[in-house]
Order: structure tokens, then sequence, then C-alpha cells
DNA sequence: CATTTTCTGAAACAAGAGTTTCATAGACAT
DNA sequence: ATGTCTATGAAACTCTTGTTTCAGAAAATG
């Protein structure tokens, strides 16, 4: 789980005024720099003034900023020396090399998994193997990971749905929807009101619903009753990468085939047949 | 490897009086406390004056304790050697834990950038940015990943099209490519007749071609004079995983990002902004 | 033992960090 | 438009940090 620190910006993120938000967007993604850098530091960092860091502290519930240097500094001592990936800075000419890249992926990847617990995992799985039928959505980027999910999980069990991309059609969708169905999120950073309007709708036909995001929203959709699994998707430039996101995908996926058990295993076998098959006979 | 710190305190450790001693094999013993710790609070640790440790970096050779503080951050930036990180052995239950999912992750994604040269990659971006129209393929699972890599390269040139993933359909939308377009196939094994025809045909007419694939399919890809990118995707269970094809979409778009420049920035930006307009005006 | 040299912390000082105040720009409603 | 409310950075301020000075303690030397 994440530091105390990450855990009342989750909280708080949407009231926070905009360039609070800047802020506390940085904090997430880089929780050691509170231990290296001053308030105005990271201030300059994001853009933002040395008031508005006050103002952000203040906020979430700290008299100082000294007590946020304070605790985030005993937490490290109680986690002990912690053996994590730090996050490159960016380079000034913002090229991208091949080892930065790397680094970049590692560290994201390795923060997702190591604070995923795995109960809300094992949730997560419980919910998906045990519906009646499964939904999965994911608009505009995040679309492609979304049927990427599908198909995995099609491979384990029957009646994986796409939700189309199309927001404005999600209605009818969603009224086909029953109870004993689960539904399944992937929604990154921006995050959209469609996705608050599902989800409040889920909750309201206790529908099961699993939200894959980042950790700016993980309040939001925590909030609305729905299983949460944060990954990390931050990088030195500007752009986000989705390769924590994909691979929460895959070990969701997998996760879910360990619950079926037997029965996963003879359908993917059965896939792996038909595929087989189709490949042979198709010119 | 030590710190630059440390061995400077090594070399010089006899020649510094007691007290700096004390302060010093504090600094040998914890050297991150540098980062986190003002001086005056080392002093107090190691019970010493302030005044005695402005006077140990000062006769270390730092001109300040400021000069320590950035070259201690510094070096914790930039990393040293990556670590060779093993593929794990698969449990006899098939059961994927957590921390295990995340060492097959990092043992792919690792052994697939350590391996990726650069030349090869600059290479692909060159033919992508330099193409009149850009074609992306994917079938079946690799499907959604394609889809994905192409809103990436959209974000950053115009005229990036996906190629249906109804195979049948292939000649007829092929037709209409030109010599001076690219193409980038994603395709892990298992590797499909297709996808050999359509390498032929493209060597034929010249069309660019860029192949994302594993290891297994490397030299297919390679005989058909493509450019290609080799991702490790293997676990130790039946499955694959494509986060690191998904890595590798994610690098290569950015790549292109790069080689295009300043027209890429500014096409990234005018998107970010018609998202903007779009989500406040919706709803 | 006296004398010189070295070491050290207290205190003065300078520089910088963090907070608060305030004026203004922008959003929103009327 | 007009007024109201919110968000924000510049600047004034207060407090902390780091450096330097200085005088006394401790150690070394004759």
């Amino acid at each position: 789980m994440g530091t105390r620190l990450a855990l009342r910006i989750q909280e708080r993120y949407e009231e926070l005024t905009p360039s609070e938000q800047k802020l506390a967007q940085f904090l997430l993604d880089r929780p050691d720099e509170i231990l290296a850098s001053s308030a105005t530091e990271l201030a300059r960092f994001t853009g933002v003034s040395k008031a508005t860091a006050a103002r952000l502290f203040r906020n979430l519930g700290y008299n100082d900023f000294n007590d946020v240097r304070l605790q985030a500094r005993e937490e490290r001592n109680r986690t002990g020396p912690v053996q994590q990936i730090p996050m490159p800075q960016a380079a000034v000419d913002e090229t991208v090399t091949v080892p930065t890249h790397l680094q970049v992926e590692s560290a994201n990847l390795t923060r997702t998994f190591e604070e995923l617990r795995p109960d809300v995992l094992n949730a997560a799985a419980e919910q998906i193997a045990g519906a009646g039928r499964v939904w999965v959505a994911g608009l505009g980027i995040e679309n492609g990971i979304a049927r990427y999910l599908r198909i995995l999980l099609t491979r384990v069990r029957p009646g994986v749905h796409m939700i189309s991309e199309n927001a404005a059609t999600w209605p009818e969708e969603l009224a086909s929807t029953g109870p004993n169905d689960a539904l399944i999120i992937i929604a990154v950073r921006p995050w959209t009101k469609q996705i608050s309007t599902v989800l409040t709708f889920a909750r309201t036909t206790r529908l099961k619903t699993i939200v894959i995001t980042d950790p700016t929203n993980t309040g939001k959709a925590r909030r609305k009753e729905a299983t949460v699994l944060n990954c990390h998707v931050s990088t030195p430039w500007s752009e986000l990468t989705q390769t924590s996101v994909l691979s929460m995908a895959q070990l969701l996926a997998a996760t879910v085939a360990n619950r079926i058990g037997g029965r996963a295993k003879a359908r993917r076998d059965l896939i792996a047949d038909l595929a087989e098959e189709i490949e042979s006979g198709d010119i």
C-alpha cells in the first residue's frame, strides 16, 4: 500500500484546486522526492508558486510542510531501506533513450505490483469468475487495452462482452446488465464525466464493478464502492505509459483463470485447438 | 560501487579531526541520510556542532553543504547498471502470485530493451516519420495493442490507419498503399500464414515494413527485409504476456515524436486541447 | 610548566525556506 | 454587463538552515 500522504491525496484529490492537483500529481508520481527536495523545489518542478504549495499541505490536513517531511521520513524508516527503482528525471531535450525507457517502465511496474494487495486482486478475480456475464469498458486510448483484456478473459470463461466505445449508447447497453454481472472499467487519467456516471449507475444497480486506474482516480473510484486496481503510469515527459495497465490486465486474467481452475484450462485448450484448425484450413 | 562522497571520505579519513570522523563515519554507514536530512540534523545525530559539519564538507573538497546534497541527488538519479532479472521457474500448481508476476514482467522488459539496438529503433522511427501514410495491423489478441499504437501515432502525425481485423479484406486495403507508405505489423507467436503473405506483398511493393514480434519469428520477418523490433513475451506458464510489446509500441511512438520534433508536439497539444473542450462541452 | 598549535562549540551573521497577506485575474451566476 | 466568489502568484514576513568568527579547551611541543 502507498504512503499515508498518497492516501490523503487520493481521498481529497477532487477537492483540490487545479494547481494544487498539479503538485499533488507530482507527489503521487514521485513520493521519494519529498524526502530529497524542499517545498520550494517541489513547487518549481511543477510550475506552481510556493504559496500554492503551502496551501496544498494545509488543505491535506497537515500543519506544516515540516509535518509532511517528518511523516515521510518516519515512513521510510519503518519500511526500511526501500530498494525501489527511481523514476528518472526528464532530460532537457525530451529525447527518449532506450535505457531511460526501460527504467521508467520498470519503475512503474515495480511500484504498481509492490503496492498491489493480493486480497484486492483476489476479490476482483472472484467477482469476475463468479459473475453471470462480464462487461469490459475502455474509452479512447484505453479501448485497445480493454479489447486485449476481453480476449484474455474470453479464453478463460464465456460471456465476456465489450461495451461499445461510443459512450452515447452506454445507457442501452448497461440497461441489459443484471446484479449478478461484473463490469470492468479501464480508465486512467484524465477522468471523464461519463465514467463517474457509469460508476454511479453501477452502484445503484448493485453491479459488481472493477476499476483499473491510476493513483489520481483511485479515491473517486473507491468512493463509488468499486474494487480498484491501481496502476502507476507516469513518465518524466508529459505522456503517460499504459504498460503497467496492460500488465495488470494480464495478471487479472491469470488470477481469474486460477479461480476458475480446471474448466478454464479446458476452455483455453479448446480455443487453442480451434485456432490451429482455422489456421491450417484457411489458405 | 560507492558514492563519490563515500570515496572522498575514505581517502581523507585519517586526516579528519575526531569529531569530523564521527560525522564522516555516520555518512558512510547511512549514505541515503544525506538526501533526507539537513546538515544541522546530521550534526545533531552524531553529537557534533553545526560548525564542525560545515568544516567537514569543506575539508572534503566541497564548497558547500549544498554541493554535497546536489551531488548525492544526482547520483541517486543516475542509477547504476541494471541488474539482470532471472525468469522464475513455473510453480507446480500454476498459481500466479503478485511477486512472481512482477518478476516475469521485469525479466521480459529488461531483456527486450537491453537487446534492442538503438539504430534499429531509430531506423523504424525514421521510416514512420517519413512515410506518406502509415498502416497498422494486428490480428487477434494483438489487435488491441495495434489500436493503442495507432492512437499514439495519430497524436504525433496525421495519416495513420488501422488495417481491419478481417484478414479477408486485406488485399483490398493493401492495394491502396504506395511505396512511400509504412506498414507496422504486430505479430507475436503463433505466426500465421497471412502475415507471411502480407510481408511478401510488402517487399514486392517496396512498402517499408516494421514488424513487432517475438524472438521465434524474428528470423522469418527479417528474411522479408522488414525492420524487426524484438520483444520477449514468455512466461513460466503456457500463456504469453504482451506487456513488453505494448512497451515497445510506447517507445516507438515516443521515438517517432522525437524524430518529427516540434510539429509532433504542436499536434499533441492541439489534440489535448480538443479533448478538453469536448469533455467540458459534453453533457 | 609555559607556549604553541589544533580542535571545538557558541554566537553572530547571511542566505534561503516556508507562511501569510493581498491584489488581481478568471470563472460563474445574475 | 455587473457583482460575487474562487484560485493564484508576488511580495512581505518570520523562522530555520548553513557559514563564519571567535574565544576557550585540549593536545602537542619545547
